[in-house]
DNA sequence: ACGGATATCCAAAGCGCTTTGGGAGGAATC
DNA sequence: GATTCCTCCCAAAGCGCTTTGGATATCCGT
């Protein structure tokens, strides 16, 4: 049913060779000629085959990640908003994945043979941390790679895409400085993470240049799941000077954060604000808590997406993109923010 | 570096035809000829460029799943669990993964998709529901697919692999009967999915076949998060006649109704006996809770890594699997499940 | 000893694409 | 008018494997 090259060519009367180049923008063929043929392509329907176009060219168009197995990182919902982002932009190049658990003690081993197989041909990696050893791996690889996120302490000459944490967080913090908040507390992701570092960095920066310091007392580091936001929350508000104001670093923790705050009688954007990274999971909508919540936002799934297209590019060397690319996060100001209350 | 057939074939003084013959298992080649073949395939580390069998053959040596973009679904921990045995033991035998995200609706087109574009040579299902619809358009799609669980109502003409949920249950109940319990709640997963609905027919059979009843505000059906377990024993234990035993359709589920149980002072036990199912997420050992539990234990892993022999096995046409597998869960008795406390 | 199995092996033809190495024809150059 | 240079196209050679359609040699029964 499918038609191939061959069959192509000789409904257009042209060669292999030409519509071949047609189709993959080699210049030596006319334009009218390549019109032609993306016309036929239209009609037939016709789609390369990819066994065969591995074969020839020697790549493998699939790309390779190492998917981690340990406590809390694919076990949110995030990794999966993540995921989706990557397959859904993949799925329509026709790329395939190689998915590769491995646990933290063997990644190296794993990212090796990744990259040996011949299997694929870029690799993925993300969940970065401080001093992260696995890049200056990554690079001695001679495979081309992409990193979500940054490092920190490391050179920055490697392709990343990376949400600018510490702006989104000192714009949020500001944010709250400025209606009068004094007191501000911050739940987090795991302290080890470069995202959770850096926006702990923003926040205090802001802090900072208005004068006001970060209670330690008032900082907690966890998983990101409805759970900890919970308890994080219950402990602040037990503090004997609890904050105003909390800065959240997923709308999932802050879930668990309304929940305490409403438990213990306290009024959103009254008694308290808050403010949340929104990664924009689909189920999860700050503008339908039931105080609509302020948020830094940006789309882990258009992330996820952008990595793939990028990687993609890279692979086919089509498009030209950035090596690397810093996401500003929107503030956008819904109800769970006001001033501060009167003491 | 690598060594190809041709260059294998020169080394034996052998024809490739012979050389792949003996690698693929056909029967007009002696045997000494073959472990010659096989010796020397160790000896240089031959591995077969699949681009090229996948040419030659048409098989495409990868697995099509379509990954669902629906609340509660690829959220939690089980779905990266699966995830990671599916993955483990494909890459093993170098198969790769074509992830698709779909939302449910769109998820007929979606598997035709994948299943027209030739990319993959047997589609995945998982979260069954009752009287599935999708298992009969798998049918008619003429590839081969493979259903982790099962549905219900539907004929069972269809390769599953699944676990016994209601013996499971069923058994789990029973013991707790046996101890002397009258009264005993249920926190299951979402009611849609057929492993909640055989749960708690399992549990049901168990209660009626001993002249006991299931009291529906003792049900509770939800995501299977620590969050909603807590909230969902919260419930019982504000009931006016509270269980005396509970079980639980997850460890994760376990974790919150353990807080809440703990919360309200009582001892796991002795005051209210525990069962759950153990997925074996090894964040979340049974055995590594204050009071270790009694569970009811099948591998998630495993059963991803099986699906993924089997769905390999069946590509290859090798070994010979069983079309339906249903797993037995074992009943293991740790320090969770006590007598029934007198009244 | 001879026709016919039987057991082993091989040459060669694909699979569907990319890419090398031209080649024809017209425009530009001298 | 002869030479060079583009422009646009093509034939054919792979990429590394599987598989078809024989070959060759051995062995059997009669």
């Amino acid at each position: 049913m499918a038609v191939n090259l061959k069959q192509l060519a000789e409904l257009l009367g042209l060669s292999q060779t030409t519509v071949s180049r047609a189709l993959n923008g080699y210049p030596e063929v006319n334009a009218e000629t390549r019109q032609r043929v993306l016309q036929a392509v239209r009609e037939t329907g016709y789609r390369p085959n990819r066994a065969a176009q591995r074969l020839a060219t020697g790549r493998a168009f699939s790309i390779g990640m190492v998917m981690p197995i340990a406590p809390g990182i694919d076990s949110d919902v995030h990794f999966g908003e993540f995921l989706a982002g990557l397959a859904e932009e993949a799925v329509k190049h026709d790329f395939h994945f190689v998915l590769n658990p491995s646990a933290p003690e063997d990644e190296e081993v794993t990212f090796r043979r990744l990259a040996a197989s011949g299997n694929v041909d870029a690799l993925f990696l993300a969940y970065m941390r401080a001093n992260d050893p696995r890049i200056a791996m990554l690079k001695s690889l001679s495979i081309p790679f992409l990193v979500h996120g940054r490092s920190i302490g490391e050179s920055r000459d490697y392709p990343f895409l990376d949400i600018d944490n510490t702006s989104a967080f000192y714009d949020a913090a500001r944010l709250l400085i400025q209606l009068g908040h004094q007191r501000i507390a911050l739940i987090n992701g795991p302290d080890y993470l470069t995202f959770s570092i850096r926006r702990q960095k923003g926040m205090l920066r802001a802090l900072t240049e208005h004068g006001l310091t970060l209670d330690e007392a008032l900082v907690e580091h966890s998983l990101m799941t409805d759970e900890h936001g919970y308890r994080s929350m219950q402990r602040f508000l037990q503090h004997a000077q609890p904050p105003t104001a909390v800065l959240c670093s997923s709308t999932v923790l802050a879930l668990g954060a309304v929940r305490a705050i409403n438990q213990a009688g306290l009024k959103i954007g009254e008694d308290i604000s808050l403010i949340a990274h929104d990664d924009v999971l689909p189920m999860l909508k700050p503008e339908n808590f039931s105080v609509p919540l302020t948020t830094t936002r940006s789309s882990l799934r258009a992330a996820g997406a952008r990595i793939a297209t990028r990687l993609i590019g890279g692979i086919l060397k089509r498009g030209d993109y950035p090596e690397q690319e810093l996401w500003r996060a929107e503030l956008i100001v819904r109800a769970s923010t006001g001033p501060a209350p009167q003491k």
